[in-house]
DNA sequence: TTATGTGCAAATCATTTGCAAGATC
DNA sequence: GATCTTGCAAATGATTTGCACATAA
């Protein structure tokens, strides 16, 4: 893989997120200082990126994929109202592959686990209903 | 909500699946049978039961979303090569959500657990790689 | 100077929607 | 007969791809 400057943009400007962006938004970020940077361009390099392992592509929330500038194991929670993604720093439960393994006839590597709630904003927001 | 005949076969149609099927599968199940049904009827009624609760629909999978005939929560398993989405009965660890809410300051309401690996085919097939 | 990457537009895939006609209550 | 549902085709949203031009090694 050769060097590219725009590469090098849509990881940094990814790493600057500590919530999980979506393309789009990488674009219209990148885009304000780049305007001929394109939508394509974003895309192939976040999946370059992710197949690289550098960055982490995430697929379970409805709707566009979300991106991680951090590639190593651990859980997600997603606010059900909002959309958001944010982190969870809890221990990655090993065990739960062992546990799920006498189940399975076929062979269990790896597992993901996503919390769902309501975020701190939305849950505010909620508490006037 | 209304009866009908569409409603009625694509509910019954899901349920002979141990396996999770996505909205074409369906479809294309379902006009063998009957050459008029349309795919926009397919996808409306999957949401309609998914909505209503009688129905789960699974979102966490790449590509395109998979139905599941049991909407109780459970746990689920996904070939990494195949995309075959199958259950996993083991028992759902609610605790989990308090070890998350120590860690997040909205609300944490619920917990998705999606194990990844090899189903018993495709394991098969990799022996001889 | 050859392989790689970019920008643009068009293509693709999954899903939804507008609307006229058909089914249900 | 009023309302809900269908089938079709067109629209939408996310993502990928073909291709001529630009850039890196």
């Amino acid at each position: 893989m050769n060097y590219s400057r725009q590469r090098e943009e849509v990881l940094s400007q990814l790493q600057m997120h500590h919530d999980h962006p979506t393309a789009d938004v990488i674009f219209a970020e990148l885009r304000e200082r780049n305007p001929n940077i394109s939508l394509a361009t974003v895309y192939r390099n976040l999946r370059l990126l992710s197949e690289q392992g550098t960055i982490q592509k995430i697929g379970f929330v409805s709707g566009a994929d979300h991106f991680d500038p951090n590639a190593l194991p651990h859980y997600h929670f997603v606010c059900d109202h909002c959309g958001r993604v944010i982190d969870v720093p809890m221990e990655v439960a090993e065990h739960l592959n062992e546990q799920a393994q006498r189940y399975i006839s076929g062979k269990v590597m790896s597992h993901e686990l996503v919390f769902h709630g309501l975020c701190e904003e939305c849950s505010g927001e909620y508490d006037s209903i």
